[in-house]
DNA sequence: GACAAAATTAAGTAGGCACATAATATTTTT
DNA sequence: AAAAATATTATGTGCCTACTTAATTTTGTC
């Protein structure tokens, strides 16, 4: 033997994933096992799962009990999105972060707001609503709705002063998030808001978030013209 | 001692999240290392190992060798959006896949398509402009560029009875994806083919895949007003 | 042949050990 | 006091073994 370093699941992972992309093995094929893959590569068979759940993770194969380890039949793209707390994407531009609280009003939630929710019975919240600004542009238009039974300390916050994203993402950390992101025209106000042209396109991201089963809060943020999300490289 | 079942990786990430939910740990604090929290919870290192791991993937902590695991400081929201062939997305639906060639033309690559896939020099690319219909109604239109140096097979390809996005997901995958997502007001031609008003505001996913450093396709897919994109549950 | 029970299989997980690696802290040297 | 060498420390990785779990597949029974 020459050197024969041993192989990391890096390794591993990357020689599997290189048989895919060469056409060695083809969507729906099923891969050796584990172990047969492990004695191939001289190594251990927890390298080679850890490698597999890598892959797995990523979309690129399905594995299952006894079935064995097989190329996803129907590709899928999975990208992950990091979104930061708005201050801190802003300034990671090197902009200067602004932030303008707009109206804040405790009301019974509207059922589209219940409706996300999902929740059966009305209940006052606390909404508020908000403009980020880069460089004293405004950049982000957020319409969000706190859940007071969930999270009352938000009635202490002055929220003129600080975003409540910010506070809520330090002090309230959620087990459950969902998003949806949509274009929608700019109406009268939102366009007046954001300094844009009416029927302007702009993105949204709606962004629900629990604990537990209890909600905490839902924020329909709608971008200035222009905002683009990336997928994390 | 009573029952004392064997903790699993996934006990221990969801103790160790829920200290964190509950404010036992704030963001920016430390946390003790793996081994403490093993004997503690007495279960094996590598186990807490396992779970930290998972958090640290999902965003909520920070683990660095020798400086220990840490809260992030910086709470950012990480979401993975799965994003399939769309002929599987419509069917999905329980709606009827269709799919329609507008256009197929060989031609030296704009700028914009150089940029995206970081090429210095101009090249001749495949360009095809298509149409996916959901129930036979428009429901993606996507503009794509595929490079004939990376995928020459492609010119054997029948574009007008297979997507290029079937074809290629399928015979091609890739290493690398870089995906945008925007917001824009559909243009007379966009509007005609969508079948929607002008000046409609459209989503957009930008989708660039390379295998190692060789390009094979960026796309432009103008979706239908109205559509929607989910984080995965 | 149809259905149920039992055996088999391959991934998933827990534990334990040894060592690698990357930060950080300490000591020594200049 | 600054810089360089060294020790320390917490995570990261690899390996091995044993056992669990979820699917099949096989076998047995009616």
């Amino acid at each position: 033997m020459t050197t024969a370093m041993r192989l990391s699941w890096k390794d591993v992972r990357d020689q599997i994933h290189e048989a895919i992309l060469t056409g060695r093995y083809m969507p729906g094929d099923r891969l050796p096992r584990d172990a047969d893959i492990a004695e191939d590569l001289n190594c251990a068979r927890s390298t080679v799962q850890r490698a597999m759940q890598d892959l797995s993770d990523s979309g690129l194969v399905e594995r299952r009990r006894k079935g064995g380890t097989r190329v996803r039949p129907d590709p899928v793209t999975r990208a992950t999105l990091d979104i930061p707390v708005t201050r801190r994407e802003v300034e990671q531009k090197g902009s200067r972060y602004g932030y303008q609280m707009i109206r804040r009003e405790i009301k019974t939630a509207p059922s589209r707001v219940l409706g996300v929710f999902e929740l059966a019975e009305p209940q006052k919240m606390l909404q508020v609503e908000a403009l980020h600004l880069s460089d004293g542009r405004p950049y982000i238009l957020e319409d969000r709705w706190i859940c007071l039974r969930t999270v009352p300390e938000i009635l202490d916050v002055d929220l003129a002063h600080q975003s409540a994203n910010e506070w809520l993402v330090l002090n309230k950390p959620y087990s459950r998030c969902d998003l949806r992101f949509y274009a929608e025209s700019a109406d009268d106000q939102t366009a007046d808001l954001l300094g844009c042209g009416t029927e302007s396109a702009l993105l949204v991201i709606e962004r629900t978030t629990w604990v537990e089963e209890a909600p905490i809060t839902t924020v329909k943020a709608i971008t200035a013209p222009g905002y683009q999300l990336l997928t994390r490289s």
